[in-house]
RNA sequence: CGGGGCGUGGCGCAGCCCGGUAGCGCACCUGCUUUGGGAGCAGGGUGUCGGAGGUUCAAAUCCUCUCGCCCCGACCA
């Protein structure tokens, strides 16, 4: 395509709103706009982008046996009341009401769906195993979008679905998206990393997040230096520590007054103790009028969705005021185990083995010194349900584990049958009984991927696409279109690769050559031809590859086949 | 939802405290010169100062309300 011809609005500053690097560029180069919080328009360039990801996915989806289909964005409200999600989904559910006054929500992902596509129009164990995808506009409206593409309300995302007659066809479905995934990554040319992941809202049982590899990610990711285990910190496990040979002798429990001193910190630096020998006493609830403590090591941090999905509760949040003061008879910031009553108290292992530990006493102002297990008190279990921390041991080998950044730009799940059971999604199996589908659910932030492309590959000038996703593979740019001789080596440059099928844009704008080079590298062409007076004088152009900076000179005759044969490389 | 900040030409901002003709840089249009890393000169267009109400002779500026956007938080007891 012609630059002239193509609405690709750079911008030479950088846009007040951007934070990371991938959102500044995408301003920037005139691939997105703002339309209000969280929702973007696609200009030319950025389109280009989003195709080659979607055409990515769609070829080995295919591959992978995937049937493409559409389902409307827009949802009645009867089938989330029929999953029981229309209660459980929360505000990030879109909802409005038709002009009949029905309740309708714009879909924030399709498994109600499908499963009642599905339980119309399959009834045989001969119609499965099946697998439905599409490449749809969805919409979950977060609390706080951010980062331009990564974190959008709409957004465009993959979603497939898989149905099976039991768990070893599940198994091999969800292998099959697994690998379907890594191929697809790894076309992008992306450093990605599939880890361990909690379910979330979806429900299910199991399941995988592929991150992108990025400092500036949302996800921390835990990953064994020895063997191949990696999970999401939400999940990740931890290797038990073996406690102290010898633990110092019990000495005698004493209240000690901590006047103001509510925080870890502050209650060690007081008393002249270490964090590690503080027991942390976190006051939570369900929202229900359920309430339960938690005990960490003062250094560690509670992760809550442990916990919440150890206690199996729908949701949880810490504890107010009036209920801390109600279950443990003092004020938030003094709470302990000692005398704990009427509620689950949930150890995470690493308090057992303190000795001499301090604790709050539930009591203003109060702490405890020399507080032992199981002497002072005795949880009602352990259970690892404390956040991991880099240098913490594997769960499932003698490694260590080591925490990075990740950007999530797919997610597998085993769903089960928590959708087929609720909405009856049955199928008649070869014995003759009606049997719930098995299903799995798979999808990939298309935006995202892109973004998260950026963020891998780009330098102080732009961004530097990976070949495969590239809204051109190829940019020509005469120096000068004034010059015949320059204008006509481009335009026989470019004609030849257009019908080599190379995705080629022609700079054929009349500006100064400055100009066009910084417009060049923020829109990051992996393959640049530059064609001047100077070099055709002596029958040369330059190949530039933007990623790597390396020039090459070759003979007007032979430049377009050299570029093939970069580009086949 | 809590805290902080910001809405002034397409973009980035100044002006606001202390009310008195709406400015700067970039971009855009015209002409000439220039032409291998965001050119120079000359000329030009561009704004309901986010919106509504109020105070005032007079409001971008002060007051009230409202809408939008950005950042931090919404575990650290």
């Amino acid at each position: 395509m012609r630059y002239s011809k193509l609405l690709i609005p750079t911008l030479k500053e950088d846009p007040a709103e951007a934070e990371v690097v991938s959102h500044k560029f995408m301003l920037r180069a005139g691939m997105i706009r703002k339309l209000a919080a969280g929702i973007y328009t696609y200009l030319p360039l950025g389109y280009r982008v989003i195709r080659k990801v979607e055409n990515i996915i769609r070829e080995e989806m295919d591959r992978a046996g995937a049937q493409e289909l559409l389902m409307p964005a827009v949802q009645p409200a009867t089938l989330w009341q029929e999953s029981g999600r229309w209660e459980h989904y929360g505000r990030e559910l879109l909802r409005f009401k038709d002009r009949k006054d029905t309740d309708f929500c714009i879909g924030p992902t399709h498994e109600e769906i499908i499963t009642d596509l599905v339980r119309m129009n399959v009834r045989s164990y001969r119609e499965l195993p099946i697998n439905l995808y599409q490449i749809q506009t969805k919409f979950r409206d977060e609390i706080r979008p951010r980062f331009g593409l990564m974190r959008g309300r709409e957004f465009i995302m993959k979603d497939a679905y898989s149905f099976d007659r039991d768990e070893a066809g599940v198994d091999e479905s969800y292998q099959k998206m697994y690998k379907a995934y890594c191929r697809i990554f790894e076309r992008c040319g992306l450093k990605f990393r599939a880890v361990e992941a909690d379910t979330g809202t979806i429900g299910g049982s199991f399941s995988h997040e592929f991150m992108v590899m990025a400092d500036t990610g949302e996800d921390t990711i835990a990953c064994c230096d020895t063997c191949s285990y990696a999970a999401n910190t939400e999940r990740a496990e931890i290797r038990e520590a073996k406690t102290p040979a010898s633990p110092g002798p019990e000495a005698a429990l004493e209240e000690i007054a901590t006047p103001g001193r509510k925080s870890v910190e502050d209650v060690a630096v007081f008393l002249h103790v270490p964090p590690e020998r503080l027991i942390k006493t976190l006051i939570v609830m369900d929202g229900k009028g359920h309430a339960a403590a938690a005990l960490v090591r003062g250094d560690h941090e509670l992760n809550e969705i442990k916990l919440k999905n150890h206690l199996g509760w729908a949701s949880i949040e810490m504890a107010d005021e009036e209920t801390v003061r109600k279950v443990t008879g003092g004020p938030s910031g003094f709470s302990g185990p000692v005398g704990l009553k009427g509620i689950p108290v949930v150890a995470d292992p690493a308090v057992k083995s303190i000795s001499n530990a301090v604790a709050g006493a539930n009591r203003q102002d109060m702490h405890l010194c020399n507080v032992n297990v199981p002497r002072d008190f005795r949880p009602d279990e352990f259970k690892d349900i404390r956040i991991v921390k880099d240098g913490d041991g594997c769960p499932r080998c003698s490694g260590t584990l080591h925490l990075s950044r990740g950007i999530e730009v797919g997610h597998v799940f085993k769903l089960g049958t928590k959708y087929s059971e609720s909405m009856g999604a049955t199928f008649l199996d070869e014995d003759g009984k009606s049997k719930p589908m098995i299903m799995g659910c798979y999808g990939i932030g298309v935006g995202r991927t892109a973004a998260a492309a950026i963020e891998q590959n780009n330098d102080q000038n732009g961004i530097c696409w990976p070949l495969p996703i590239a809204p051109f593979s190829v940019l020509v740019l005469p120096l000068n279109v004034k010059s015949e001789e320059v204008r006509g080596a481009a335009e026989k440059i470019y004609e030849e690769l257009n019908s080599s099928g190379i995705d080629t844009l022609l700079d054929d704008r009349d500006e100064r050559a400055g100009f066009k080079f910084k417009d060049a590298d923020l829109i990051g062409i992996p393959l640049r031809v530059v064609i001047g007076d100077k070099g055709l004088k002596d029958g040369i152009v330059e190949i530039k590859e933007r990623k790597s900076g390396e020039v090459t000179k070759v003979p007007l005759a032979n430049a377009t086949e050299s570029i093939l044969k970069m580009i086949r490389k």
